[in-house]
DNA sequence: GTAAGATACATGCACGTGCAACCTTTGCAT
DNA sequence: ATGCAAAGGTTGCACGTGCATGTATCTTAC
């Protein structure tokens, strides 16, 4: 069957989105799999663990709201809570309450947090140069 | 204390790269969650399952081996058998042996399983167009 | 032909995640 | 002041995933 010329042209539109779509696939997958991997075994740190102390790294003096945290590593509410739960059993960072609204929650560094997270740091970027680079 | 121009160039870099693997995590997040979400809502899909759906769809006639299935969508081997099994239950793809290797099992779409995958086929295209465009 | 190693798939298990339910606190309306 | 909805955070639960293991089959060397 014959193929008008607006056709062809959505089905190349088509086929130019799903190369896309595949090519973030391909490149999260591989990226974060080599990233656990390493972070994991030379640090005890997953992915997200990392992404969450590089946050609370970044401004220091700044107390970090866990909705705020959830947020900006696309995790939900509750995975946050449990990340940080583990994070603090670890004794990387600390909770405190935040005085003017009480609902609300801090989360910090310890120092044994930042010393693991700058230890962890040039592993990170090592790895991400080498595969976001291609 | 002072910086040289090479050790700012480095930083250069590195906030670029982080940029960028940023990026990767902001754009795959917010693909993956609405699609897992509309998917889910209006066809019973989550994502890897359209996405095994697709390559089954894809050459109709030839069989596909699971691992091979398996690295394609970016599963481990034992998170696409089951995968696999949830699809079969469900009526969309079936299991058959291949006679040459007999280690070796092939999938392929039911006319049910094209039938789902081509309803959901549109709703996908939609969202990706949405999403991937800005 | 047989034994040893490799490959393909399935399964037990531990773990991280999202959703929904819950509790506390806050803000707003009356 | 009081009641009521909304927001922040935690927890129970179900589910999908990866790793390690188990079983069957294929391959190679002797």
């Amino acid at each position: 069957m014959a193929t008008t010329r607006e056709e062809a042209a959505s089905l190349r539109d088509d086929d130019q989105l799903v190369a896309q779509w595949r090519d973030l696939l391909d490149r999260h997958a591989r990226t974060t799999c080599a990233l656990e991997k390493v972070l994991q075994d030379r640090h005890q740190l997953g992915v997200s663990e990392f992404e969450v102390l590089e946050r609370l790294a970044a401004c220091d003096k700044e107390q970090h709201r866990m909705q705020g945290l959830a947020d900006t590593v696309h995790l939900s509410q509750s995975a946050l809570s449990r990340l940080i739960g583990r994070l603090e059993a670890d004794g990387l960072v600390m909770r405190s309450m935040c005085s003017d609204d009480r609902r609300g929650i801090f989360a910090c560094l310890t120092p044994a947090g930042r010393e693991r997270y700058e230890a962890a740091l040039p592993t990170q970027r090592q790895l991400l140069a080498e595969l976001l680079s291609d």
